[in-house]
DNA sequence: GTGGTCTAGACCACC
DNA sequence: GTGGTCTAGACCACC
């Protein structure tokens, strides 16, 4: 697929899987109706165990963001965007917090904001 | 303390003790030659076991952030400040950039952004 | 045919061709002699793979249920009634203890065998 | 724990284990507050494997059956016990009903129910 | 001791 | 080919 592992972060690595295929569909890579990776590939493509992917699919499809279509994989439903995109605000508010406790200024911030939010660029997330 | 774990976030509690510690110095509640609390009040106060502090306190020495006082507990040595906050910026970038992809739209952003940085308030990161 | 296949049930569709078809000949609605349909037929009926009837049928054959006749399809031979009656009323007897061991009462109980053994109706099992 | 499992059912094992937790809340055999065997414990007690008690308890504390208990084990938090009971007579209903369609008569059948619901004997479904 | 995650590999049902 | 379940065993965090 199109996204890395970090296996070195305390995110679970099903987790990061979920969250990346969340992202993919809020982000217009992945639309409605369409197939992701078979458990076996995507496993193989990213280097983890089959159970591991079969885990994130399960979660996933609990909560209704893919459909098991029998014999042919899964198929992209939908994801709830407007709750997703308040979690990550919420991600956002938190981490925002840390650099402030740490003395990051306000300027330099900004200056963050405007790499990624400048004109074009950054609307690839996980390359 | 000053900060509350998160016990349902994947990032192990240790960790947390650590983070928070190292922001506090960074933010300047914590100044070299502060003592912090010990392992054991500490433990008490946000309800963990002293091993779990105790390990944080272990890993914050082999840091350097902080230098145990022969039976008087442990007093905060500094931190590499810069080095932190750019591992900071760069947790905000990624994340700022998954915020882009979902969709949130600069406006949406430099409010959250505001709520942190507005005026004066802000600078408890963990309440 | 004359049944419905639950895709979300633990059992496998190959076991649900064959419970309804010996509980067809059970009720009467297939006596012996009966041809019942092409396995081609039936999997596009049902909606599902012809491996999948042809493993049921097969099983059948085993089981001494059905016959192929050559050229011509599957006959039915017969079942042992007994036999699967007692089976079924196993099976509804550990029922039955969980529903009284979960605080099920008599009249609710006897409320939901009348809505099947109530004058007429209810001779389709499977709709 | 006091439960048998049977490998030969269709029934994963992993939801035989939940459905027993559940029934053995609802027969009150396991009260709220009460701490459900450890997944080790259970798991060695019934013959399967860790994971497979883990995934059964996983999906009972999203269902808000358990809870865990940090570095203590899971505690039972309580069933829905009507949506539970609901369930149980809904897969009554389809087992009556092949019941008449395989020919077993009226009587035949309220015997079985007097063999569980006759004044005393039957509480225990699982033993 | 407790639970949580992951691997490598097996076997099954279904297409 | 697809997904679903399970095992045996490892290593981690936390008590």
């Amino acid at each position: 697929m199109w996204f890395a592992i970090d296996f070195s972060s305390h995110t679970p690595v099903y987790v990061q899987i979920k969250d990346n295929i969340k992202a993919s569909i809020l982000s217009g890579k992945l639309k409605t109706g369409d197939y992701i990776p078979s458990i076996r590939n995507l496993a193989k493509d990213i280097g983890v165990n089959i159970n591991t992917v079969a885990r994130a699919y399960r979660e996933l499809e609990i909560d209704g963001v893919i459909r098991p279509q029998r014999g042919e994989g899964y198929v992209v439903v939908g994801v709830q965007s407007e709750q997703i995109r308040e979690e990550l605000k919420d991600e956002l508010l938190k981490l925002l917090r840390k650099c402030k406790a740490s003395g990051i200024k306000h300027d330099e911030l900004i200056e963050v904001v405007k790499k990624v939010y400048s004109g074009n660029g950054g609307e690839e997330f996980d390359t």
